[in-house]
RNA sequence: GGAGACGUGGCGGAGAGGUCUAACGCACUUGUCUUGAAAACAAGAGUACCGCAAGGUACCGUGAGUUCGAAUCUCACCGUCUCCGCCA
């Protein structure tokens, strides 16, 4: 959520980041709502004041006769009131309808484009390597080595479900405890939370409204969120943090639930989209400051990039275009490892930040030097996802013998076993 | 799942329809006194919105309702605690 007060202000720069982020909205409405329901607060405000200001005339006086006409008075007058509240009920309902869908101001240096194909590389590493013999994809090491099982997996879980066995259960934990190790040494907090949560927690973070179709409900109406960014976020919501603990780090480690509404013909196979699957996410909660959340944002990306180069992967770094910014993203790189079998790269993690958009919906503030509450700002991105992940390794470290070797920094969380045979 | 109790300002805790929306205590800030501190005394201090300002409005878990007037009465929801049951 932006700051009405900005939008009014920035008019321009608001319906620019709107159409760069290819969001419809209506600017021009909202202001003109906006000053009518400054208008009405004040009628209301004013009304109020006066039923109150009588009402304590009422309770001190002893005269019968003027308390009876008094009370008549406040009679009518409340009636006026009710009205108008009413009026002005509906006038904020659709003021605050317009106001989530304002979408957050772009950066500057995201490129102009419609979806992720407009997207362009930052940087790259890594050998894409040349198999000199017949690759295999990840669907055939997977079964040789009895990794996973789909097919047992959609029988009990349905479309996409799946099974981890032997190293495709054991590569998962290996990757979890590797990457909480090196994220607990830079500073991050580890945290296991919630997948279930109240919709407040989704509405705070961003995702609603606009996402409601790739949520799961229960019967309960609370959601399973598709990312552990949502518990972690609203964990301080409705808080006033202390300055000086800034900028709180975590890695928080969830199951994550996502219905993939509308992708049902891609990546059917495999790994890569799935219902459920485990993340270990980092989230950052900074002052409000766009240098620092610049600085944190390019930290929290090296920090996976760093990550990726120890376990050999080839990958790329790519800035999202503006159609394929959310909502509440300011900027956002995409890092896609190398996936021989397709010959291309695919995303595995995401690193964005978001100043005050999801702090000013949850309510998170600390008190600044100047003795003021500041929305604080916020960053998250992967740390890394599973199983998806494993598609990468198991076809980028297969061997000619049909084997895959174990990337070195994974064994030692592994028992020591160098290949999976 | 069953039964009961309870949600008040940073904390503790009163208030049970009208002298102002919150007693009292602790903690906090400033001042007086003191070489300094402690103590004592005095004063001050919440958040949001509207307004140039004076000032106004809202906030006693949340949301509705009753009333001229609600922290106080009614209803729903959320949460906490205790006991029973079940359970990893």
């Amino acid at each position: 959520m932006l700051d009405i007060k900005f939008i009014k202000e920035n008019k321009e720069i608001v319906q620019a980041g709107a159409l760069k982020k290819k969001v419809e909205v209506d600017i021009d409405k909202l202001i003109a709502l906006d000053d009518d329901r400054l208008k009405q607060l004040k009628e209301v405000e004013d009304l109020r004041g006066e039923i109150n200001r009588v009402s304590n005339d009422i309770g001190r006086n002893q005269d019968q006769a003027l308390k009876i006409q008094l009370i008549e008075e406040m009679r009518s007058v409340k009636e006026d009131l009710k009205a108008r509240e009413e009026k002005l009920k509906e006038t904020i309902t659709e003021w605050q309808k317009i106001m989530l869908q304002v979408p957050n101001v772009p950066d500057i240096s995201v490129p102009e484009g419609a979806s992720d194909e407009e997207n362009q590389e930052v940087r790259n590493w890594g050998e894409k390597p040349t198999f000199p013999f017949e690759m295999k994809d990840q669907l055939t090491l997977i079964k040789n080595h009895d990794l996973a099982d789909f097919e047992r997996g959609s029988k009990v879980s349905g479309f996409r479900g799946y099974f981890l066995k032997n190293e495709g259960a054991l590569l998962c934990f290996a990757l979890w405890q590797f990457f909480l190790d090196n994220l607990i040494n830079r500073g991050f907090t580890p945290m296991i939370v919630p997948s279930l949560v109240k919709k407040q927690a989704l509405m705070g973070t961003g995702y609603i409204p606009g996402g409601e179709d790739d949520l799961y409900r229960n019967q309960d109406d609370d959601y399973f969120a598709g990312t552990g960014e949502v518990a972690t976020m609203s964990y301080y919501s409705n808080e006033i943090l202390e300055k000086e603990k800034l900028p709180l780090k975590f890695a928080s480690f969830s199951t994550c639930f996502r219905r993939e509404a509308g992708s049902h013909g891609k990546d059917v196979k495999g790994f890569f989209r799935v219902h459920e699957f485990y993340k270990l996410e980092q989230v950052i909660i900074s002052e409000a400051s766009h240098e620092e959340s610049v600085k944190l944002h390019e930290e929290i990306t090296k920090n996976v990039e760093d990550l990726l180069i120890a376990l050999n992967l080839p990958y790329h770094v790519v800035v999202n275009c503006g159609g394929d910014l959310g909502l509440g993203q300011v900027k956002k790189y995409d890092i896609e490892v190398w996936v021989p079998s397709q010959n291309k790269y695919r995303e595995t993690h995401s690193s964005s930040y978001f100043h005050d958009f999801q702090t000013r919906r949850l309510n998170i503030k600390y008190r600044g030097q100047d003795g003021k509450l500041h929305y604080a700002h916020s960053l998250n991105n992967t740390a890394v996802a599973t199983p998806r992940i494993i598609e990468a390794i198991l076809e980028n470290y297969q061997q000619e013998d049909g084997s895959v070797k174990i990337p070195e920094v994974l064994r030692k969380y592994m028992g020591g076993k160098e290949f999976i045979k």
